[in-house]
DNA sequence: AGCACGCCGACT
DNA sequence: GTCGGCGTGCTC
């Protein structure tokens, strides 16, 4: 008999722990077993678990008894080994554990954990037939039984490796997971309308026209059958289902459609419509560049010669997409994929649209708002390299966990922006920054666009690290807006305010409004919600979970917390003076929509912020309407900052700089630079310049002084030396170490403790500990360490230093039940 | 992260 | 007398 080897396992399981666990492999596996394939494992007192395969080895493990492989799941490796290595780099540099990495990779399909149940699919018609007698044996369980495990299934039929069983049933439509139905499995269908099976030939449509065309009171339904015909659902014997909407989008009327349906002409069908190419047909005849343009693509292709990453610092409305789609062109061209990386926010916009227009179903969006079942058949294509679909993913910052196989281009797309950081959950890392690391492995390119770029990537740029291409003259000669100041002491003491407003602003407003243009005011939500406080005495009602104050919600009339969700109903006097003098003070946009319905009475106002666009389409809506001109004024938080252009805006105000500018945050002037700058691209048309009116107590601070002059590089140079200066990025590199606990006096000997430590081998790199700006959260008290590297040292050994001394801290008893968050390079 | 084990307060 | 509170420690 052969000899058997005995195989082992490394394994890496969801949970946030530090290292793989190894699992002996039952021999009749042994031929399953490759590095990426997923596994079902025993794990903990009696649970199982999914994890994939890191490693394989013969080493026997010591110090304990390893446990079995339960089950193998997949026959073909679900990750490539490059998208492992970029798990690990994160793992490695962001200091989280892979299993964090894995669950922030893996679209939530694919952790089909052990209690992952399936059901029969709700549309199963029954044909039996097509069955083997394995998935027989399942179908026959489930009718009996409804819903079954997959350890249940693995018992069924006597074998360990089901996944091909599994997969080959979801694949006949027989079974279902119960997540995919739980995302409200809806297969995407509309209704079509073709001719009747009595009406397919050349004859029977003739003899149908002359029919309707000679009974006048048939006149409509004539027309319905002469518009499905001109769109071609019939054709020489063939019969073309047309999509029941854009028949009437053709003028049909719906009424009439329905009528022919009963009369048995035509038959109206519910058909499946693929998930992520709906009526996409390339279209690739784009505008052709201007001159400046022309010249900045040129300089981009020399750059990538030298240079792996390139800066494209375009001033807003330069037309920087237009030089993208020339890139992503030739990558196309060359057989090469593209990724097309934007902040979250920035993806419903207009931009998808545009790219999908030009490059058809060859995109894909990869976006947490889509459903899994689009994650997974973007995954899939890719994983198993189907060249014809999806060379081009959109997304935001998850996307760079896709399995690309043959990157040629990624494409940043405002790379300054804080959102390409995540911060919860754990890893806490830089899309940007990642799409960098990727980019090695792939041999690819990356193109950071941005009309304000970060402080860092500048930097860089600067120092020759980066290529740098500018291009600073917008498209079709649009001037860029005229900035104004208005003086908030000065009015304040001439009493000229209305409100929170400015008279400045309010006859800018005006003005703009008897012109029948649009405007968009800007209000920075951070610190300026809706506050109820005591006129008397001051208090405000706080959270009892967290160190905050409640915010009001005038819609629901509902005080609210935004760090956990507690809230309260407004209370009706002051608990501390029982003063009923209770105000609301600061400005929500909620509160500048009910002003502005004062100061300019009829006006059409629209709020865009987080509340506004809970719902799937609202956001959409909302920028449609604006469009449309169904909105004089918007109202809107960061969110309308991004890359929108509207056609009709000649005013935009930024009714609080000064909030900006104060935050306590290193970046906060750069923060405000960014926004200030984004916000008044908003404003200008095609013939006439644009106006912007800042507020503010400080019109002579520089940074709004080079707002106003659109001057990015003197901000930079000057806020540069600041950086310098103060030990930050980006001559420096900051981790930031929280600590969470319960008890605000235990926390603070820890913080101490841990910081003692710290500062043994860090020195005065070392900050803090110090309360945070909230200082607790959901009833867990915060301390922060701040830690300022040097950024020519070493990262590796850095967190490795660090680490050590966590580990070093955690090993006495009493530090044991603090929690510490780790976030490399905050944002 | 889960999950079980373990030691102290208000209840059938 | 118990049920259950969440502190602590472990998971191959």
């Amino acid at each position: 008999m052969e000899e058997r080897k005995t195989y082992f396992v490394d394994v890496i399981l969801p949970v946030p722990i530090n290292n793989a666990f190894t699992y002996r492999v039952p021999f009749e596996m042994n031929e399953h077993i490759k590095t990426g394939v997923r596994v079902v494992v025993p794990f903990g007192r009696s649970k199982l678990q999914t994890g994939i395969i890191i490693k394989i080895h013969e080493k026997v493990p010591e110090g304990y008894q390893s446990k079995y492989v339960e089950a193998v799941l997949d026959d073909a490796p679900i990750i490539t080994g490059k998208q492992f290595k970029l798990w690990n780099w994160i793992s490695e540099y962001y200091m989280a554990p892979l299993g964090d990495v894995m669950n922030a990779a893996l679209p939530s399909n694919f952790k089909l954990g052990s209690e992952t149940k399936v059901l029969l699919h709700p549309e199963y018609e029954g044909n039996l037939d097509r069955l083997t007698d394995k998935e027989y044996q399942v179908f026959e369980a489930l009718e009996i039984q409804n819903e079954l495990d997959l350890k249940e299934i693995s018992d069924i039929l006597g074998i360990k490796t089901i996944q091909p069983v599994i997969k080959s049933l979801i694949e006949k439509r027989v079974i279902i997971t119960q997540e995919d139905l739980k995302q409200k499995y809806a297969p995407k269908t509309q209704l079509f309308v073709e001719f009747a099976k009595a009406y397919q030939s050349d004859e029977q449509i003739e003899a149908l026209i002359k029919v309707y065309s000679e009974n006048a009171r048939k006149k409509k339904q004539l027309d319905v059958l002469l518009t499905l015909l001109k769109l071609g659902s019939y054709k020489q014997g063939e019969s073309t289902p047309i999509l029941r909407s854009e028949l009437v989008e053709h003028g049909a009327s719906a009424s009439s459609i329905n009528t022919l349906n009963k009369d048995e002409v035509l038959e109206i069908k519910r058909l499946e419509i693929s998930r992520l190419a709906e009526g996409s047909e390339a279209d690739s005849s784009f505008k052709s560049l201007s001159e400046a343009q022309q010249s900045a693509l040129d300089e981009i292709r020399t750059s990538f010669i030298e240079k792996d990453v390139t800066l494209l610092h375009g001033v807003t409305g330069s037309g920087k997409t237009e030089i993208y789609v020339e890139l992503i062109q030739e990558q196309l061209d060359q057989g090469k994929q593209v990724l097309f990386l934007l902040p979250e926010i920035a993806l419903t916009t207009q931009l998808i649209q545009r790219l999908q227009r030009y490059f058809g179903d060859k995109v894909g969006v990869y976006h947490s708002r889509f459903n899994q079942n689009e994650r997974v058949e973007i995954w899939n294509s890719l994983l198993h390299n189907d060249t014809t679909k999806f060379q081009i993913v959109l997304g935001a910052r998850s996307a760079v966990f896709l399995p690309f196989r043959n990157l040629g281009l990624i494409i940043v797309d405002e790379e300054h922006e804080s959102s390409f950081k995540q911060y919860d959950p754990s890893p806490r890392y830089n899309g940007r920054d990642t799409a960098i690391v990727l980019r090695a492995f792939h041999d690819a390119k990356v193109l950071l666009g941005s009309a304000t770029p970060a402080m860092e990537t500048f930097f860089n740029a600067e120092e020759g690290k980066y290529g740098l291409v500018s291009l600073d003259k917008r498209f079709g000669d649009l001037m860029m807006p005229e900035i104004f100041t208005a003086n908030l002491k000065k009015e304040k003491r001439d009493k000229t305010m209305q409100s929170d407003f400015s008279g400045f602003l309010v006859e800018h407003m005006k003005e703009a409004l008897e012109n029948k243009e649009q405007i968009i005011l800007f209000q920075n939500r951070r610190g300026y919600n809706p506050v109820w406080a005591c006129e008397v005495c001051g208090w405000n009602p706080h959270c009892k979970n967290c160190d905050v104050s409640l915010t009001y919600h005038k819609n629901s009339n509902i005080l609210k917390c935004h760090y956990c969700s507690y809230f309260t109903p407004p209370v009706g006097a002051c608990p501390k003076c029982q003063s009923n003098r209770l105000k609301m003070i600061g400005f929500g946009t909620e509160k500048i929509e009910d002003e502005l319905s004062i100061i300019l009475p009829g006006v059409r106002v629209q709020r865009l912020d987080l509340d506004t666009t809970r719902q799937k389409n609202s956001y959409e809506n909302i920028l449609r309407d604006f469009d449309d001109r169904k909105i004089d004024i918007l109202v809107g938080t960061q969110m309308v900052t991004k890359g929108l252009d509207f056609d009709n805006v000649s005013l935009v105000g930024i009714l609080d700089a000064d909030m900006m500018l104060n935050r306590p945050d290193f970046r906060a002037f750069e923060r405000s630079y960014q926004l200030m700058s984004q916000v008044s691209g908003r404003s200008g048309r095609k013939t006439k310049r644009g106006k912007v009116v800042i507020q503010t107590y400080d019109p002579d601070h520089w940074i709004i002084q080079h707002v106003i002059n659109h001057d990015f590089i003197g901000m930079y140079k000057n806020e540069l030396i600041e950086r310098k200066n103060y030990f930050y990025p980006p001559f420096y590199k900051m981790i930031n170490l929280t600590l969470k606990h319960r008890d605000p006096n235990k926390l603070e000997m820890m913080a101490a403790d841990l910081a003692d430590r710290l500062v043994a081998v860090f020195g005065s790199r070392v900050l803090g500990p110090e309360f945070p700006v909230v200082k607790r959260i959901q009833n867990s008290y915060l301390k922060v360490i701040r830690l300022k590297v040097e950024r020519e040292a070493s990262h590796k050994k850095v967190k490795k230093l660090l680490q050590q001394k966590i580990d070093d801290f955690y090993s006495v008893a009493y530090n044991k039940s603090v929690r510490i968050i780790i976030d490399v390079d905050p944002s």
